[in-house]
RNA sequence: GUGCUCGUAGUGAAGGGGUUAUCACGCCUCCCUGUCACGGAGGAGAUCGCCGGUUCAAAUCCGGUCGAGCACGCCA
C-alpha cells in the first residue's frame, strides 16, 4: 500500500490508508489508547486497542513504524482526522530510553545549550525546534530567488586557500600534502574578482575563523549569503540590501508565521528602505543617552549596537538600521574611500534586533588606488600568488562594485529571536566544540 | 585570552559540615474509552565532574584540575 502523510489524513476520511514514520507519543489511558506518529509532514493521532498495542510494548520514542488503519473525521481528533482500527508494523524497534524529551518545550537556557546540542539529533525531532531550521531553509530559499530574480549568477568558489591574504580575522591552518594551507575566513576576493565576469554574483557557502572568541554570537564555522554586484553605487547597493531583507522577512512569515508564534516571535517592523546613521552620530547618540561615550572608538561597542537598533526600532520605524561612514583607520585595503571625505569609507554595517547581520561596502575598482591601498594598508606585495590573480581582475577592467556578507545563523537567530546565535545552527562549532 | 558564575539519577532543578541525598519530567508495573504537557497508585534509577587537603565526619569548607555558561577582549 502506497505511503499517506499525516498531514494528508484529512484528505482520506474513509478510506484505509497508511502511515510511516516514527512513533513520537504514547497516551495510554486504558481501554483508549493515542498513539501519535511523526513524519517529514507534522503529526497523525491513531488510536490503537488489544494485541495491536502490545507490539509497542517496550518500544521507545523513536521507533519506526507503520500504521494501517482508516481515517476517520472527529473533530475532537488534532486536525479533525485520526486513524482507526489500526493495525502496527514495527520497521525498527527502539528500545533504549531518549536521553532528552522530545514532545515538550526544551530548555533554552544558556546553561543547558551544551546538553541540546550534545543531544542534536534526538533533540531536533521536537517540533517546534525544526522550525528553527525551517525558517533558516526558507531565508536561503528566498534570498536564492531574490538573487536570481535580479540576475545574479550563483557561484561556489573554494574555502582551500594557499594561505591567508585578506588580513583582519585569524585563519585555520592545515597541512595539505606536506604544504600549508588555510580556511577561507571569506569570499572576499573571489566574489569580487567573478563581478568581472558574471557582474552580479552570490554563494551561501561556509567560512572559517579561528578567532578565541566565546560570545553569544560568534562562532568558528558559519555561512554567509555573500553577494557582489558591479556597476552599482552605494546608496543603491544598501537599498537593494533591504530589499533583500524584507523579502526574506515576508517569506518567512508567510510560510511559519504559526509556528513563530509559538516562539514567541514578532514579525519585524522594517522600512522598505533602512534608515542609515552615520556612526559618529551613532557615537553621539549614545553618548547623550547613556554613562558611557565611545566617540573616539572607530567601530562600534557590542551595547552600542544594541541601544542604536533599539532606538532605529522606536525613532525611525525599522529593526534594521544602516551604520555608515566608518572611518578609514579601520578600513580594509580593498574598501573604498569617500570621494569627497577621504577621511571616510564607503562601508555600512546591517545591525538587526541589536546585531551586526552583514557588512555592506563598496569596494575600490582603480587599479592603481587598489594597487597602493594594498601596500600601504595591508603591507601587501602585489607581486604575491596570494594578490596577483586578485589584481590581474582589476588590471583587466573591473566596474564600480561593492556587495556583502550575511550571516545566516545571526539572521535566523534574530528572526526567532533566539539569544545564542548557536542555537541557529545545525552542528555548532566554536572554541570548544567540534561535534557532533 | 581575562573576569565572574556554575558542575547533584536519563533530563531539569533543591539541598551549602552528621539526612535513608529531596522534587518534577522521563522510564518500569498496575488502574483508567477522548487524551493532546492526560490522570491515579506503586517501583527502579545518584560512587553529588575528577584529584588532593581540612575535619571524628565532606555533596557541603579549602586548593588544584577538567568541563560548561555569561560579560568583556578579539572579530569581512
Amino acid at each position: 500500500m502506497t505511503r499517506t502523510l499525516a498531514s494528508e489524513l484529512p484528505l482520506h476520511i474513509g478510506e484505509t490508508i497508511t502511515l510511516k514514520g516514527w512513533l513520537h507519543k504514547k497516551r495510554l489511558l486504558g481501554g483508549l489508547n493515542f498513539i501519535t506518529l511523526r513524519d517529514r509532514s507534522g503529526l497523525a493521532q491513531t488510536l490503537i486497542v488489544g494485541d495491536e498495542l502490545e507490539k509497542l510494548r517496550g518500544l521507545q520514542i523513536g521507533t519506526v513504524i507503520a500504521l494501517t488503519g482508516s481515517v476517520v473525521a472527529d473533530e475532537r481528533a488534532p486536525g479533525g482526522a485520526e486513524l482507526h482500527d489500526v493495525q502496527v508494523e514495527v520497521l525498527v524497534p527502539v528500545t533504549d530510553e531518549s536521553p532528552i524529551e522530545i514532545d515538550k518545550p526544551l530548555n533554552h537556557e544558556s546553561e543547558n545549550l551544551d546538553t541540546l546540542f550534545d543531544n542534536r539529533v534526538i533533540g531536533l525531532r521536537n517540533l517546534q525546534e525544526q522550525t528553527i531550521f525551517k525558517v533558516q531553509a526558507k531565508v536561503l530559499e528566498t534570498a536564492r530567488k531574490y538573487f536570481i530574480e535580479n540576475g545574479f549568477t550563483e557561484m561556489n568558489t573554494p574555502k582551500l586557500l594557499a594561505e591567508a591574504t585578506e588580513g583582519g580575522a585569524e585563519v585555520f591552518k592545515l597541512d595539505y600534502f606536506g604544504k600549508e594551507a588555510t580556511l577561507a575566513q571569506s569570499a572576499q576576493f573571489y566574489k569580487q574578482m567573478m563581478v568581472g565576469v558574471f557582474e552580479r554574483v552570490f554563494e551561501t557557502n561556509p567560512t572559517y575563523r579561528a578567532e578565541q572568541s566565546a560570545t553569544t554570537r560568534h562562532m568558528t564555522e558559519y555561512i554567509t549569503i555573500d553577494a557582489e554586484m558591479g556597476f552599482i553605487e552605494f546608496d543603491d547597493l544598501l537599498t537593494f540590501t533591504s530589499g533583500l531583507i524584507n523579502a526574506v522577512i515576508d517569506a518567512v512569515w508567510e510560510s511559519y508565521g504559526d509556528q513563530l508564534k509559538k516562539w514567541n516571535a514578532n514579525k519585524p517592523v522594517l522600512t522598505a528602505d533602512f534608515p542609515r546613521i552615520p556612526m559618529a552620530e551613532v557615537h553621539a547618540l549614545y553618548a547623550k543617552n547613556n554613562p558611557d561615550d565611545y566617540s573616539a572608538e572607530d567601530d562600534l561597542r557590542p551595547d552600542e549596537e544594541r541601544w542604536i537598533s533599539d532606538y532605529a526600532k522606536k525613532n525611525l520605524g525599522s529593526e534594521a538600521v544602516f551604520v555608515t561612514e566608518w572611518p578609514t583607520s579601520s578600513m580594509k585595503f580593498y574598501h573604498r574611500k569617500n570621494a569627497e571625505n577621504p577621511d571616510l569609507a564607503d562601508r555600512s554595517d546591517l545591525l538587526f534586533r541589536g546585531i551586526e547581520i552583514a557588512t555592506v561596502p563598496m569596494r575600490e575598482n582603480r587599479y592603481d588606488v587598489l594597487v597602493e591601498q594594498l601596500k600601504t594598508i595591508a603591507h601587501g606585495d602585489p607581486e604575491h600568488p596570494g594578490f596577483k590573480y586578485y589584481l590581474q581582475a582589476f588590471q583587466y577592467g573591473l566596474p564600480p562594485h561593492g556587495g556583502f556578507g550575511l550571516g545566516l545563523e545571526r539572521l535566523t537567530e534574530k528572526i526567532i529571536g533566539l539569544n545564542n546565535v548557536k542555537e541557529a545552527t545545525l552542528f555548532p562549532r566554536d572554541i570548544n566544540r567540534l561535534g557532533p
